[in-house]
DNA sequence: GTCTATAGGCCGATAGAC
DNA sequence: GTCTATCGGCCTATAGAC
């Protein structure tokens, strides 16, 4: 019980910590991260920081992987949602989710372990998207004509990238309409992915297929 | 004539620590930009730069307005092009010229007048790029039925930037499918374009248009 | 316009007591 | 695990001599 107790305490500490460096990040940026701003946000002693996590470089560590482990899950749900493309889409524009990741690609850019950690879980993403997007468009054939499923994946990722840093700048031109846009293509995929799935249901297993 | 060289001489000055401030920005980014570090880089005393520029603040400024004329100049360029949409294309994915928007963009999220010259930009820029796109598109009514042309300014310019983003982190998986998209796109566009041209050429004067 | 000198402040990180 | 104390360093910015 005593031991449980303290390991609350530890895991609390660190929390506190780890959560302060994220206010800061996602309020000031990055450079505003400092052990003494994270201590006096965290309610404690800057050497507090230091104890718990060592340089400054580990304790970003910390914060990307424990930031990156979230937005893992949330991408696993969104990919196996029964509209994915469309869950997809409304995690990849964000605000909230992706505030924190635009800090770190910044700091990334010359903090090469953080770039290194970056890299690694945008290919991860990237992995679980295309999969995600090939299955979506299987049996499209008009679109995935024009624009194969990792191709798509860069494009969503972009466009989302893109309204987030013109709203985050103060900017909402073409806002509305980009997000029409986005919202017809994904409904026009949609509605053809249903329609293929009633077709699949009126025939025998696997006789719209030649393998599996 | 000794006017002449002295005015020289401090527009050099004030070159020499632009210069530096963006060389230092380019490789490190913007935190590692200090009065110190600008003139150690350009082989001069760190109080020239608060005598030429004051703040610091007021050094961004001077760097970011520097930066963006010859920005605004290249897209000008691009947009009076003969290939325009190929051209801003070309200028959107050049990582020489992105690279210091994207650490003004990450500088803008915490100092406000970074934001206020940053947005401005933004929305000169979009304007020039809808006005070209509209001219570009007009008549090729399979493309302007799916996507207006400020929503094919978004795509265009997140695209690139996602494109730009990775491969500073050292990612570039799809990267070629995507130009290589972006390429069967762009010359779709430009074949419709030039047949309407010829089409326009074959007939009299305004004959294809009810005003104008 | 450039110099020396300096005020005043925040920084990362460590040592050692408890 | 948390405290006090502290080292050495880099920062912005200004004052005043030349």
């Amino acid at each position: 019980m005593r031991t449980k107790r303290k390991e609350e305490e530890i895991t609390k500490t660190r929390d506190a910590i780890l959560s302060a460096t994220e206010k800061i990040m996602r309020e000031e940026g990055y450079a505003a991260v400092s052990s003494r701003r994270v201590a006096s946000v965290a309610g404690l002693k800057s050497q507090l920081v230091h104890y718990h996590f060592g340089t400054m470089d580990d304790l970003f560590l910390a914060l990307f992987r424990r930031a990156e482990a979230e937005y893992f899950e949330r991408h696993t749900q969104a990919v196996i949602s029964s509209n994915p493309i469309r869950a997809l889409w409304a995690l990849s524009i964000d605000r909230q989710g992706m505030g924190l990741i635009f800090e770190f690609m910044a700091l990334a850019n010359h903090r090469d372990i953080i770039r290194k950690q970056i890299a690694e879980s945008k290919i991860r993403i990237r992995t679980m998207q295309v999969a995600m997007l090939t299955r979506a468009l299987e049996g499209n054939d008009a679109l995935s004509d024009i624009c194969a499923p990792n191709v798509l994946s860069v494009l969503i990722a972009g466009t989302a990238l893109q309204l987030i840093t013109e709203t985050a700048i103060g900017v909402s031109d073409a806002h509305a309409d980009t997000l029409a846009f986005a919202d017809r293509l994904i409904g026009m995929i949609e509605r053809e992915n249903s329609a293929k799935k009633t077709r699949a249901r009126k025939r025998p297993a696997g006789a719209n297929k030649l393998s599996a």
